[in-house]
DNA sequence: GATGGTATTAGAATGGTTCTAATTTGGTGG
DNA sequence: CCACCAAATTAGAACCATTCTAATACCATC
């Protein structure tokens, strides 16, 4: 594993143990699983990989581990209603994404600096109290563009 | 009919004329119910809204129409996955939200002028073809800070 | 009044997420 | 080594927003 990966990884246990909350070798490899990828994984995706090692692993393990790293803040949710979430390990705090229509893909933008207007100003201005944010660009990706309607299996389409 | 509502049903009206779809009773009620609200109705709450009018209405013709009101780039859709998404008839060009995660109440954001990163400026930068954005605070309404966990009636909790 | 296309309806199907009740696991103290 | 308890896990049911489907109603036109 990864040196980044490992470190990562190190990060959300801690985090979950402040919780109380025990980190079993599921639980663990819900974590790594995270921490390994930057395509913004499903609930299925995670519980595809998690079961190549403990092939009994049901669903509802996959929900509660993330469940339980929610409430550390260990891991970011992007919901979507006709499709399943999208879940970012990598990056837990609020930060932009680009949302291909026709594959699917999530990836992360840090092209820019985008000048964020802070939770905290926009706090103070609105009289609310201010947990997060989304921010994402939906449109089609450079790869899609090129006509590939059917895309690869890699993407979620 | 308030004036400011009359003139946005018209607007609507006059779109989706444009698509060659023909505004029936009905869906002119779905049109002038989204423009009467700033409320972000779900497709229940219009389907409630439309039946008061027409009570045989099923919520399929709901959904239709929304379909051909997005086709036609005149409802914004917020989606959510653990609840109904959404809609706001009265700006349809993508603009930020405030969103209580207590009682699930969402409204237009319009204190700043958030300094827009365009779409054409990340559109350029990143090799997408974006179609619009999302952005969206996430947090506890000032009502709903006032240690009214049971929120109102008027709200989504 | 017949015809054909669109709109509408009721209800079934779908699918992601959540819930539930039963079982398993792992540690602690006897 | 065993009994016990709490937490973790499982399989599958339940839930519910959304989409689909097949049948019916509506309406303009001839």
């Amino acid at each position: 594993m990864d040196l980044q990966v490992q470190h990562r990884v190190k990060e959300m246990r801690a985090s979950m143990s402040e919780l109380g909350v025990n980190v079993t070798p599921r639980r663990a490899k819900v974590l790594e699983t995270l921490a390994s990828t930057d395509c913004h994984p499903t609930v299925n995706d995670i519980h595809s990989e998690v079961r190549r090692i403990y092939p009994s692993t049901s669903l509802a393990t996959i929900y509660n581990t993330i469940e339980l790293l929610k409430e550390a803040g260990q891991v970011l949710e992007l919901e979507f209603s006709g499709s399943p979430n999208r879940y970012d390990g990598l990056r837990p705090e609020s930060h932009p994404h680009l949302i291909c229509l026709s594959c699917r893909s999530v990836e992360d933008m840090d092209v820019f600096e985008i000048e964020d207007v802070s939770l905290e100003r926009v706090s103070n201005a609105t009289g609310y109290d201010l947990v997060r944010q989304r921010t994402d660009y939906y449109g089609i990706c450079p790869v899609c563009q090129r006509g590939d309607e059917s895309a690869s299996s890699l993407n979620h389409n």
